[in-house]
DNA sequence: GGCACAGCATTTTAGACAGCATGTC
DNA sequence: CTAAAATGCTGTGCC
């Protein structure tokens, strides 16, 4: 890796040359537009650590958690303080402000904005990833804003931007008072073409490739690359053709040494589905696939695997295509059309082919990295050229007008102070993007009107006159960080519905438009209909009688049993099966419900008291994926989901019953360590003579009302 | 009557941010 | 109001 030289900076890429030569260290804001992997990352850290030696403090915000991960990695153990925090990992917040550098989804730094953290202040230099992201039609606004308000709050920060390359680098470089960094520049050499009959076009000239497998191109594509010595990343449109594509690619493989034998037992050993076991076996033979469906775990062995060699060959979804740094030799980018609801197979962006083509070509590892379309007739090769390797990048504009960004962020500058008058909240949104982008914001401005006559008449924001506050509801909704329309959404059933219902309370959070819900397969609609019928006491939301409206309504149903048969100890495997879903799936649903019903636990203290119990209960259920029944034991440090069963199924359903069973009989249940620790919690200090009933300490106090508190 | 299979109809389709408070097998 | 591929279904032909 290069370093920063203290007689001058040798070894620089032109295009960081470039950025410090533009005043990198004299506090000028860049916006340094240029390819994947040219060294955008080195030019952060170089500003970071001149910043940091100058006593000040840098925010890194990137887009997604795994990336904040990697990054977090990468920028600690140099002799600087650095933290992360994102929706997994928060390294407690007062704590965290006393890192040099802070690394941070986008979304969590709204979050943090929202609750007033202190430290906020203290940042001097402001470093945002993938600034081109400001486009994505739902994450964009986010981004936005949260430029926005940092740059409100401290009017000397100092800014730099990294993006991929766009079309209209010009007009986001003026919005953030930035110089323009603009190249082509890459460090290993990228070339293009297409794939067609037996050969790689290029534009000047072809690649033979040796056909070796009569009916799968593709594969040959792959099995050429590997065959050279390098490894082979392919991104295709649907998770059934990753799956499909390696294990035609293991079989043809037939790799000879065991190398990949260690990561494709450690796959085993985590196997729960037929989808993984069948992952591990390719991977014994050197192919891999990748998707959303695997677990975390599962796609991190994958990941390393391919990272340290074993494995010569990935078929991913976009997973990888965004995600984190795993550069191949050849990049085979064999779909370039892709389902999209409501219009069909679309052809993907050209920034997106891009982003997949930059992955081609290992720094000092490969000698070349290549990019490989596949066209299906000759007819095509051409039209491929222009639509993707020739393509312009694309332009970037704001997505703030959109209403259904608005909602939460008018909220939010309100509650967190940003904008106490009409005047304030229209001066506030003059700084955005999308006014600096359209010069008046009439769009912009009808959709906040909108946004705000919504916030009030559901009593989240308060208008007097020209002024405007939040409420005590407001203010909660803006901290939890839920979109206001499920806020009311909840709110509304919580008070109307008759009784309360776990499954009826999932049914409401599952039709929020912060819950992500599957898919509704024909042959689910008996399993669903029949649900309806015999469960419909328990249900808040009656079938729609529009027809139209019906498939939401059948998605959020769906997806509320999932969860629900989650909550009642449903194996993985059989859960997996059941709703046709990997456990991936099944971990980012989980995720996003209790997120939520933490959300709906806080919003019933004001508004339906009696219920907060239950959810609270649901909650913790929920988390462990546990009955009712195992409350009062997973409660007790070292018992899970797992253990807990267990001790219930011998007739051991309370911490009582612990004490009572005595050490030697959970012992013999649980293990020795786990035993002893559930004493030592049991029994603080002094032994209790005779075990049996005899009055518990605090801790081991039972009842469901602990989980009711406060 | 039972089975194999051609040919046509139907079904299905990517990803991933947020709260809270720390420890499962 | 889009497309490709897998799966499901029906009907035919054969033994």
């Amino acid at each position: 890796m290069q370093h920063l030289d203290r007689a001058g900076f040798i070894e620089l890429y032109p295009p960081q040359a470039e950025c410090v030569r533009m005043g990198l260290f004299e506090g000028r804001n860049l916006l340094v537009a240029i390819p994947t992997a040219s060294g955008k990352t080195l030019v952060a850290e170089m500003v970071m650590h001149h910043h940091i030696a100058k006593g000040g403090k840098c925010l890194y915000i990137v887009p997604l958690k795994a990336l904040a991960t990697e990054k977090f990695e990468e920028f600690g153990g140099k002799g600087v303080r650095v933290g992360i925090s994102t929706g997994d990992f928060d390294r407690r917040d007062d704590s965290l402000g006393r890192n040099d550098i802070i690394v941070a989804t986008s979304e969590k730094v709204d979050s943090l904005l929202r609750n007033n953290t202190h430290w906020l202040s203290e940042i001097t230099l402001l470093v945002i990833d993938e600034v081109h992201l400001i486009d994505s039609p739902d994450r964009g606004p986010t981004l936005e804003m949260v430029i926005a308000k940092m740059r409100c709050k401290n009017t000397s920060l100092h800014l730099i931007a990294l993006s991929a390359t766009i079309g209209n680098p010009q007009i986001l470089a003026s919005w953030l008072d930035a110089s323009l960094v603009t190249s082509t520049w890459r460090p290993v050499e990228l070339r293009e073409g297409v794939f067609c009959g037996s050969s790689i076009h290029f534009r000047d000239g072809e690649r033979h490739i040796n056909m070796v497998s009569r009916n799968y191109e593709d594969l040959n594509l792959c099995l050429d690359t590997i065959g050279e010595g390098g490894q082979c990343l392919v991104f295709v449109s649907s998770r059934r053709n990753a799956e499909a594509f390696a294990k035609r690619a293991a079989s043809a493989i037939k790799s000879k040494s065991s190398e990949p034998g260690n990561y494709a037992r450690r796959l085993e050993s985590l196997a729960e589905t037929e989808m993984e076991r069948a992952l591990a076996l390719y991977v014994a033979h050197g192919a891999a696939f990748h998707h959303a469906g695997l677990r975390r775990e599962a796609r991190a062995i994958v990941e390393e695997g391919f990272r340290k060699g074993a494995i010569k060959c990935i078929s991913s979804t976009p997973t990888l295509a965004a995600g984190l740094n795993l550069p191949a030799r050849r990049v085979i980018i064999r779909d370039f059309l892709r389902f999209s609801a409501g219009e069909g197979m679309q052809p993907i962006p050209a920034r997106e082919y891009h982003q997949m083509a930059g992955r081609a070509g290992r720094p000092h590892l490969d000698p070349y990295g290549e990019a490989v379309l596949i066209a299906k007739e000759e007819g095509m090769i051409e039209d491929l050229f222009e639509r993707y390797i020739e393509a312009p990048p694309e332009e970037v504009h704001s997505r703030s007008a959109e209403p259904s960004a608005l909602y939460t962020h008018v909220l939010s500058l309100i509650a967190s102070g940003f904008a106490t008058t009409l005047g304030e909240l229209a001066a506030f949104m003059d700084q955005t993007f999308y006014v600096h982008e359209h010069r008046q914001g009439r769009l912009i401005q009808r959709a906040m009107d909108s946004a705000l006559a919504f916030l009030v008449e559901s009593d989240m924001v308060v208008e007097i006159g020209e002024h405007v506050g939040a409420s005590e509801f407001g203010n909660l909704v803006s901290r939890l960080y839920i979109d206001p329309r499920s806020a009311a959404m909840i709110v509304h059933d919580l008070r109307v519905c008759p009784e309360y219902s776990d499954l009826g309370l999932l049914q409401l959070i599952c039709s929020t438009p912060d819950m992500p819900t599957l898919y509704v397969r024909n042959s689910d609609m008996g399993t669903l209909t029949r649900v309806l019928d015999e469960r419909d006491a328990l249900l808040w939301i009656p079938p729609p009688p529009d027809t139209d409206e019906a498939e939401e309504f059948y998605r959020s149903l769906k997806t509320a049993l999932l969860l629900s048969d989650w909550a009642d100890e449903l194996s993985d495997t059989k859960l997996c099966e059941r709703y046709s879903v990997g456990p991936g799936d099944v971990f980012g649903m989980v995720e996003s419900i209790n997120w939520l019903l933490h959300a709906a636990g806080e919003l019933s203290r004001l508004f339906r008291p009696q219920f907060r119990t239950q959810i609270r209960e649901l909650e913790i259920c929920m988390k462990n994926g546990i009955r009712r029944e195992l409350l009062p034991l997973v409660r007790l440090r070292g018992i899970g989901r797992v253990r807990a069963r267990r001790l219930f199924n011998l007739g051991i359903t309370t911490p009582e019953a612990i004490l009572a069973a005595g050490v030697e009989e959970i012992t013999r249940i649980l293990g020795r360590g786990v035993a002893e620790q559930l004493f030592d919690q049991l029994m603080p200090k002094k032994k209790t003579v005779g075990g049996g009933t005899g009055e518990l300490p605090e801790a081991g106090q039972s009842s469901l009302q602990q989980f009711g508190g406060r």
